[in-house]
DNA sequence: TCTGGGGTCCTAGGACCC
DNA sequence: TCTGGGGTCCTAGGACCC
């Protein structure tokens, strides 16, 4: 049997890269891409950190997730763009129709990030690294962004490889290619091993990914749990159960806000949390489905935070009775403490076509019309065509949430 | 005008049952 | 009779991804 062949395709500097093209489009005379440009949140609204930064920027050490104070201390004459989130999803779909002219089996991975399986596909499109150039080409030829594309067996390997030398550029990593170009790399470099762990590998003797690989498994296993096993695999190339493309139920569907202001009484947090429900309990009827677990969170002015979740009898994908659940979970959470971020996720996910019907029909059914009426409003005319009345001349959104469009793929974890 | 938002998975401790 | 310990569920917190 031939080997899998396995591409990863990840936008360079996703964000940026679309906004740049989208401003040339508009006439704009400079290309963001060329010049210290980060695309940056609103600072007045407290959502001023980096989500995205031009090669220039990146030369002054300016990183993903910083604030955008830090990042002009580095680059004062720093070009800052606010993210255009509607463009970013278009431009992410785009990307997956034009691989899907290519094969079938694709799988988005984030917005800016799908995973292609090209395994038998040799006699169509010959060989694989010969291909990945031209497909990277036609991606910038048709969509005006460039790409890097990572050719390996597994999508492990495959991301590995998308992550070496950026941008605009096509890099393989077959498992006969590991010891030389995957295992020289420090540590930090893999996939899931992140700035907690890194330090805790280093004290043992453990700096780069090839140590890992080679490391005795009984520590490894002892020091560092499952994820440790997790880990020393991805550093031997094995990839596991990051192999399937096949699709995964979501587990959850959250939405949270970090506020202008510090919130101080409990009517503006219910406002809030009103707000954050109504998107929340909007986005799981979309998605047909209802939910049987309630968390709210919380993060207090200090940035230290708390959660607390509960579990309902009865499945619901009621505004009513989610905001009802919610309230009283942040009454048991909140000590006082000025707040400045706030969330609401549903969990214990079912499909919506079993209904278990309660004693409290009668009150549901119609909670159930008004939600359906309102859906059917906000689906035709836009998230803001009603409001409740305790919304009006506030300066409360009456739907909170950075992403009112929804991309429907399960997250890093359950795919690799 | 200093620090976003949306996810998944794992762990540890307590409750409860047998 | 005395009391250990395994299994499961629930919850809060944390690590990691983009």
């Amino acid at each position: 049997m031939k080997a899998a062949i396995i591409m990863h395709i990840d936008v360079n500097s996703a964000y940026l890269s679309w906004s740049a093209v989208e401003a040339l489009n508009q006439g704009c005379q400079v290309d963001l891409r060329n010049i210290p440009a980060v695309v940056g949140g609103d600072e007045t609204k407290r959502h001023g950190i980096v989500l995205a930064k031009s090669i220039p920027a990146k030369k002054f050490k300016i990183k993903t997730g910083e604030t955008l104070y830090s990042a002009r201390k580095k680059c004062p004459n720093l070009t800052v763009v606010s993210p255009n989130y509607p463009l970013y999803l278009e431009r992410s779909r785009a990307l997956g129709k034009l691989l899907s002219r290519y094969t079938p089996t694709i799988q988005q991975f984030s917005i800016d990030e799908y995973f292609a399986d090209f395994s038998g596909f040799e006699r169509q499109y010959g060989e694989p690294m010969q291909f990945a150039y031209s497909l990277k080409d036609t991606i910038y030829k048709e969509l005006g962004f460039t790409v890097n594309i990572g050719v390996s067996t597994n999508k492990l390997l495959a991301k590995m490889a998308g992550d070496f030398e950026k941008p605009n550029k096509v890099h393989s990593l077959f498992p006969n290619e590991i010891e030389q170009k995957l295992w020289v790399l420090p540590i930090e470099d893999l996939f899931m091993l992140g700035k907690k762990t890194a330090p805790k590998m280093r004290a043992l003797g453990i700096k780069t990914i090839g140590d890992l690989a080679n490391a005795d498994t009984n520590l490894i296993k002892a020091k560092f749990k499952k994820q440790g096993v997790v880990l020393q695999n991805f550093a031997n190339g094995n990839g596991d159960r990051l192999n399937s493309f096949a699709k995964q139920a979501q587990k959850g569907i959250g939405n949270s806000t970090t506020t202008a202001y510090d919130i101080k009484d409990r009517d503006s947090a219910y406002m809030v949390i009103l707000s954050l429900v109504e998107m929340v309990a909007y986005r799981l009827r979309m998605n047909k489905k209802l939910c049987q677990i309630i968390t709210i969170s919380i993060k207090d002015n200090q940035f230290n935070s708390h959660s607390h979740q509960r579990q309902l009898a009865v499945s619901t994908d009621h505004t009513s009775t989610i905001y009802q659940q919610a309230k009283e979970l942040f009454d048991e959470l909140w000590t006082g403490i000025p707040l400045r971020h706030i969330g609401v996720r549903l969990g214990k996910l079912s499909a919506a076509d079993y209904r278990q019907l309660s004693l409290l029909d009668q009150q549901v059914s119609s909670d159930k019309k008004l939600d359906q009426t309102l859906d059917d409003i906000r689906n035709r005319y836009g998230k803001n065509a009603v409001m409740r009345a305790s919304f009006v001349n506030t300066n409360v959104d009456a739907m909170k949430g950075g992403t009112y469009n929804i991309i429907d793929y399960p997250m890093a974890k359950s795919k690799l």
